[in-house]
DNA sequence: TCCCTTTTTGCATACGTATGCAACAGCCTG
DNA sequence: CAGGCTGTTGCATACGTATGCAAAAAGGGA
């Protein structure tokens, strides 16, 4: 029953009467094939049921066609997205997705390890869990690497990232215009490169508006710690207005605050997210946020990974994609005009 | 500079002083090696940043240890979920996970066409818009298949699905016993096995309960589809009552609800909805719905693929993962006690 | 000690495709 | 008609690993 012997392409030429390179080039373009020859191949495919076999094809090519993405917290509403997109945009161009998700809890290398085994053409890097030691391995093998939504101070490592420190800084320049005197922040992962320019982004803008540093509390970007923080942030520093790293810690802080807190948003308190992601725009949250546009992230990544795949040795390139406001309910607005960044 | 050429078995054969095959051995669980080989050839590899090249071994083995998941519409939440449990799972066992991700517009049979030629070792067909003519093809091929939330008739394919019929019924006896009478129903894909079951289910339960067969308007399983429903039933039906084919439906459902029609939920009109996804348990939803249980279906997936790959002359199975209606705040409840399913 | 069994090792080949090379056909130019 | 050029075809080999087979080595029993 399941011998069901796989066709190859000796078979389909012993059918067409032709050899097994003249099959091999009809399945190639832009080779050289008569017009009768490639029709008689194509019906003797047709009809066995022949599919070229990736696999063999990636061992002589030395290039399989997969792009190894790495991914964790698809808990996230934008990592789906992300993954969405990447997905459609490199199916677009003939590449397949080898995807990863990373347990941040435990070591990641050794699992990413596993999927370079099947000689990926290039990695995408979308996970914080994964060391960068491993990235600059990566590199070194001359598989291309791009970090996404993520950086490193490496300069051997190309990166797609939003603009995370404008982001912060120009969300604090809108809560100050509004006359916020106390603004929080609840972080994300602590060691992330996205936390880190959000928050010195936000600190420096509070500066400048002559604000003093915010009170801060670390949400992991989590839901669960999102809610945590939000909590400590609000029987302890009083804030009149709290900035999450992130759309879904947003979501979180909104919840305890008016459901646990009983405050109005933003009448209360003001909340403002980043990201900008579908749920931000559902009514209960009307979540003001600085938008990371998903479409343009994914464009230039992509288009890194084609060019660098075309020619590893191309220099590093640091992408950002910049983002603006978007304004909604969950934060109470400056009476004037609003600043111009 | 990227002249790094790949490092061979041969290459750790001839540092070791051995074979290839021996590198082979030593690299194969389960083959007979003296510990002094072993040790002697693992040094060499580690020395060379040897990787075994997992394409090469495919093509010999026949197994590339490959498993293609197709899937669509990452932006309802219930699937991003099933995605990173199946990638953990999978990996687990030392499979990877080939991602294919339907545009549910256009035809995708043609993109999966592309990923059979992976030769992967089976496929999870967790999209709504693939023709089962595929999964049948790809059974004939003897690779195997198994569909996730969604079946069909043809009775040579497997699947795992939630209980969806029951979970249909169980919320109209829920309605009908709190004393709903006009109870809608908002559909998903109207292709959709998932669809139809649950739909089947509660007119069902709703009959024998002694209602009418409920309004219905169809929200296509999509946000904005549902919130389109939405509009159209309550200006035409006026329901006390509406069950959403899933929960990103029933989320679409409130909030149009609440802010464009006022009203307040529970006490104007319940909703119900499918899965339990995380926003369900958010407070602002607090919604009532019926569990599809993530990890035991995962868990059943992941256990027939492993025993379809050993042996894939294994008779077809049908897995119905049981779940419950999960009570929260958006529906009214009955008086007194539930009745006992 | 010898013979038999078990373990370890290397040789050689197979997996299915791509591609350099040579052979050949057809066509054009002069 | 010779010579050259372009386009088409088949032969042979390479890609990196797994594995059957036989040879060699290591035990084991008497």
């Amino acid at each position: 029953m399941s011998t069901a012997r796989r066709v190859t392409a000796t078979d389909v030429a012993r059918r067409a009467g032709t050899s097994q390179s003249a099959v091999s080039r009809v399945f190639t373009p832009g080779a050289s094939v008569s017009p009768d020859l490639r029709e008689r191949v194509m019906e003797a495919a047709r009809s066995l049921g022949y599919r070229p076999n990736a696999i063999a094809r990636s061992l002589i090519t030395r290039r399989s066609r997969i792009v190894a993405v790495a991914m964790a917290d698809l808990g996230n509403q934008f990592y789906p997205l992300v993954l969405e997109a990447l997905s459609a945009r490199l199916q677009a161009e003939g590449y397949q997705i080898l995807l990863f998700t990373a347990d941040p809890a435990a070591p990641s290398d050794p699992m990413i390890e596993q999927v370079m085994r099947y000689q990926v053409d290039a990695v995408v890097l979308a996970s914080t869990g994964l060391s960068s030691a491993l990235a600059r391995e990566c590199r070194a093998l001359g598989v291309p690497v791009v970090m996404f939504n993520r950086m490193t101070d490496d300069p051997d490592l190309s990166c797609v990232i939003g603009d995370n420190e404008r982001g912060g800084r120009d969300v604090a320049a809108f809560l100050a215009a509004a006359g916020h005197r106390r603004p929080a922040f609840i972080a994300g992962l602590e060691g992330s490169s996205t936390n880190r320019d959000r928050e010195r982004g936000f600190v420096r803008g509070l500066a400048e508006a002559g604000l003093a540093a915010p009170a801060r509390a670390a949400g992991h970007y989590s839901y669960e710690g999102a809610a945590a923080a939000t909590r400590a942030l609000l029987r302890e520093a009083a804030p009149d207005a709290i900035f999450c790293a992130n759309d879904h810690m947003a979501i979180a802080c909104m919840e305890v605050a008016r459901h646990e807190f009983g405050l109005s948003i933003p009448g209360d308190l003001s909340v403002v997210g980043f990201d900008d992601v579908g749920p931000a725009r559902w009514r209960s949250y009307d979540l003001t946020s600085f938008s990371q546009p998903l479409g343009p992230m994914v464009e230039a990544t992509v288009g890194m990974l084609l060019e660098f795949m075309d020619d590893p040795s191309l220099p590093v390139r640091r992408v950002v994609v910049g983002g603006e406001l978007v304004l909604r309910g969950s934060a109470r607005r400056p009476a004037g005009p609003l600043p111009h960044p």
